[in-house]
RNA sequence: GCUGAGAUAGCCAAGUGGUACGGCGGCCGUCUCGAAAACGGCUACGCGCAAGCGUGCAGGGGCUCGAAUCCCUUUCUCAGCGCCA
């Protein structure tokens, strides 16, 4: 369901190669045993009802004719009561299946590097030279302390740990940041979305892999609801069960929302500031491509997004995660990381994945050229625009000046009403 | 939240217990110098090398030899009422 499933039983190499590249443990023997009984029990039953529809066919028949049909109701019973036990059997094993088939990571982009985690990760390009200071800087920490601009202990108050309230000009520049993204994308052929915050499992499920709810996703108690952890999910879902007109691809999204995260496996990491934390406003980039397009178009979002990076002044590199690095869904993952001043290093700020049909499988995404084509599943990507608070993290760090305050990039002063320092 | 009416294929839509009627749109073909019209086929998913077969009437459950159809339940849509930024 997630990956081909004619892969399993015809080139089960192709999946154990990746499972090995990824290094996951994955009980592969016993999903290729559940899918060749599966295929028999569909054999057999589809062989049953077969003969059930025959049958029900000569009573209807005899019925019709005004004639007795008693000797053949108790063949249908029989039959009936055969084909029930069956299914009964067949629910386990297609049960087995799809827990098993649910979880089976995405296969990996030849191109990945292989490696137990982000050491393994490959840096293809550096833009921007860092800026030097003559003076001693500060992190984003006491920047935004010195400035009225972040109140950590009173949120902390309020609602815990990896919580903020931003204030102040703080709260412009952030608003800024997204109307500047939102325009900018809009130049580039993408529809603008601002999705749901909140959707149900089944939804929830076509984007991220089970074992990951508990980590990282906000359950609305008693209720079929879960909080974005990215609007990536509620925009891949948006077209789910869909068969989309092969002329209308690829489908460029730009989704605006805020995004909520547990954080559950990241103690002690990140823990000051707004760098890392429960939530945060997000511009996301989900593509709707053709299979054949798809690497072309993955290409393309990252050179936007560099561009975007570029327009505001802020140097990154650009890292081609290996497959200890790379989630689950992903085939191939670029992330860009951004200069902190404050923290002397790079540090993720987007991640831009091609998926391949492995989410489009999962949600039933599919699409034709011709209506008497059979449909095929597209593919999807995904990529950050911004996380604002980390890139405003990047520009109290980056921007500061010798007196204190933080130079506004020249493309955000439009939206700051032409102010040009905080 | 209450009351009522609904949910059938890409869209519209018939079908009150016995093999899912029909139309529109779209695709392919025949015809044509070409097009239009007309006519024929195709236009959800699964299994199978294939011939074929099965499944699918919002989701789940039940009664029945047999369910789109009857019963229970959940979700969603529409209308009216109520509440509300």
């Amino acid at each position: 369901m997630m990956l081909d499933p004619k892969l399993i039983k015809e080139k089960p190499q192709i999946i154990r190669d990746m499972l090995k590249a990824r290094n996951v443990d994955f009980d592969l023997d016993t999903l290729i045993e559940c899918d060749q009984k599966r295929r028999e029990f569909i054999i057999k039953t589809d062989e049953l009802r077969k003969k059930k529809n025959q049958v029900a066919l000569e009573i209807s028949q005899k019925k019709k004719q005004g004639e007795d049909a008693s000797s053949i109701l108790s063949k249908m019973k029989n039959t009936s009561a055969e084909l029930a036990k069956l299914e009964v059997e067949q629910e386990d094993i297609e049960s087995t299946y799809s827990k098993l088939a649910l979880t089976i990571p995405n296969l990996v982009h030849e191109s990945v590097p292989i490696g137990a985690d982000e050491g393994a990760n490959k840096e293809i390009k550096k833009w921007g030279n860092i800026p030097v200071f003559d003076f001693k800087i500060n992190d984003h920490i006491d920047i935004s302390e010195n400035l009225d601009l972040v109140d950590l202990e009173r949120a902390a108050k309020v609602a815990g740990a990896r919580f903020y309230y931003l204030k102040n000009d703080l709260v412009r520049l952030n608003q800024s940041l997204i109307s500047y993204g939102l325009d900018f994308l809009s130049k580039k052929e993408y529809s603008l979305v601002q999705p749901p915050y909140m959707i149900n499992r089944e939804s929830m499920e076509g984007a991220v892999i089970a074992d990951d709810f508990e980590e990282v996703i906000y359950k609305i108690e008693d209720e079929d609801l879960y909080m974005i952890g990215t609007s990536e999910h509620a925009m891949a879902a948006m077209r789910a069960k869909e068969i989309i007109e092969g002329k209308d691809l690829p489908l460029r999204y730009a989704g605006v929302s805020p995004c909520f995260r547990k954080e559950a496996g990241a103690h002690g990491r990140d823990q000051k500031g707004i760098f890392r934390v429960h939530q945060f406003d997000k511009i996301e980039q989900f593509i709707f491509s053709r299979p054949e397009d798809s690497w072309k178009e993955h290409e393309r979002m990252l050179a936007i997004t560099e561009e975007f990076y570029q327009s505001l002044e802020i140097p990154y590199r650009v890292m081609l995660l290996s497959t200890g690095d790379m989630g689950k869904v992903s085939a191939k993952t670029y992330d860009i990381e951004a200069w902190m001043a404050g923290q002397n290093a790079y540090r993720e700020i987007v991640s831009c994945s091609n998926c391949l049909d492995y989410q489009a499988r999962r949600l039933k995404i599919r699409f034709r050229d011709k209506t008497n084509e059979d449909t095929k599943y597209l593919h999807t990507l995904n990529s950050t625009l911004i996380a604002t608070t980390r890139i405003l993290v990047s520009i109290m760090e980056n921007f500061q000046t010798n007196d204190g305050h933080i130079r506004i990039p020249s493309v955000l002063q439009n939206y700051m009403g032409n102010q040009k320092e905080i």
